[in-house]
DNA sequence: CGGAATGTTGATTATATTCAACTGTTGTGG
DNA sequence: CCACAACAGTTGAATATAATCAACATTCCG
């Protein structure tokens, strides 16, 4: 078992705990004894990262199933170089890896951390063995699972037959806050524009144009990663439409 | 119990046995009791498809697990009117709709057959009790939904990153027969020309153009839906390289 | 503070769509 | 069995969308 803090007994306690704590609150584990769940998390390790580590690299052997504890990562698929394509991204609270930890499968995409995160760990080894023997587990899984499919094929759905402005209209309607007044909010962009291009399926260059656009139009007001959405009536019209 | 053949009782026998055989065969009933899967055949029930045969709309509710017995199926997001993009071709001894049955949501898609067909239904309800009583499925479930968001996820991939030439290109070496000689082969389109388009992400035009300008430098010799892939490696440079 | 990373803007180009006209194929009912 | 309508496929020209290239501006950490 690695832990991070080197042998100081406190911190190891301490990590233990939050290793416990951030496994228990994972939708995975729902139902199950906290027991059951001391015992994976004992199973487990934590692993910090630093800003653009990357956790796990596309054709590498996968280490198990990734949960975040704090901070954020970016899923990406990668070309010859620097072309990437953004196809989620994981928050404090989400997991990644069910799928290829559980098949025993090469890791698909490159995991990188988009700042300062730890994460929990949960070797391919310990999954399979809570598949046979937890009943409970294995459901959640099935049903982890299928939300993932489903969410990937709208993804799917979205990137296919939806222009880059329609894209970008409703991710930032995704983003936007709940509060405030019924047609206006603030979304925060969760990474660099870069970033949020490639998870949009565009370049960076044309994000920036898209924007310009928008504000051009008086639906948005972009300051740095704060984007105030003006007009969200008119945001979810150009989401929705044809062309 | 709904079977298709009227009242002749050597009709609905002959129907069950065949239910219960396209049911077995299915990788997601693999290790359970025949007993079992003879309670599952009697839950379900035989459905047959004509050519062009809508079996499941977009947003209605997810009549259950669908299994090819003989025919295939594609399926398809579809958009304002004509536009659609076809996700996968179901074949015989495939399978559709874990995710959506299993979360009891609407359908996500369009399933449509493409030729005369017959499926066997497991309802939503028959699947969630095994997947409460019976261990095994829901270990085969969890496996099967990983392979497919596996395969979705690469699905993306390629639709994302490789450009039109580059995805038939990989289409053709996949449907490939592996005999013959080693730089040869022959491939047959599973559907119509349009159908094949929609399913690499283009309009019919394209996939004609594509086609003719690969002919014109000698790669593949179309005819109807055989396609003589005639310069196999050249094939795979294309699906491979950048551009 | 200074250098690297990030973002913006314009000009040009690549890729695929759309529109339109036409040809070929198929399956069905008279 | 043929005629004919519906569907499927081809081709060219014009167009849309976003990528690429290049130059410059800004921001952010270290």
């Amino acid at each position: 078992m690695l832990l991070l803090r080197g042998n100081h007994s406190a911190g190891i306690a301490r990590d233990a705990r939050l290793l416990e704590g951030v496994l228990a609150s994972l939708p995975l584990f729902r139902g199950m004894a906290a027991r059951q769940v001391q015992q994976v998390a004992a199973q487990s390790r934590l692993q910090s990262a630093r800003r653009g580590e990357l956790l796990c690299r596309h054709g590498e052997a996968m280490p198990g199933l990734f949960v975040v504890a704090y901070g954020m990562l970016k899923i990406a698929l990668r070309r010859n170089g620097s072309e990437e394509n953004v196809v989620r991204f994981v928050r404090a609270g989400e997991s990644f890896g069910e799928a290829s930890s559980l098949l025993d499968r090469p890791c698909p995409v490159d995991a990188v951390a988009l700042e300062e995160s730890m994460l929990a760990v949960v070797p391919a080894a310990a999954l399979a063995r809570l598949l046979h023997s937890e009943p409970i587990f294995a459901r959640n899984m099935t049903g982890s699972l299928a939300e993932r499919l489903l969410g990937l094929l709208q993804e799917f759905e979205a990137s296919v037959q939806h222009s880059g402005v329609q894209r970008l209209a409703c991710y930032l309607d995704s983003l936007a806050e709940p509060g405030a007044l019924a047609n206006r909010s603030i979304a925060r962009l969760p990474a660099t524009k870069t970033t949020v291009a490639a998870r949009l399926g565009v370049k960076k260059e044309t994000l920036s144009r898209m924007l310009r656009d928008l504000a051009a139009r008086g639906l948005i007001k972009v300051t740095g990663r704060e984007v105030a959405i003006l007009d969200r009536d008119a945001l979810a019209r150009i989401a929705g439409n044809a062309a």
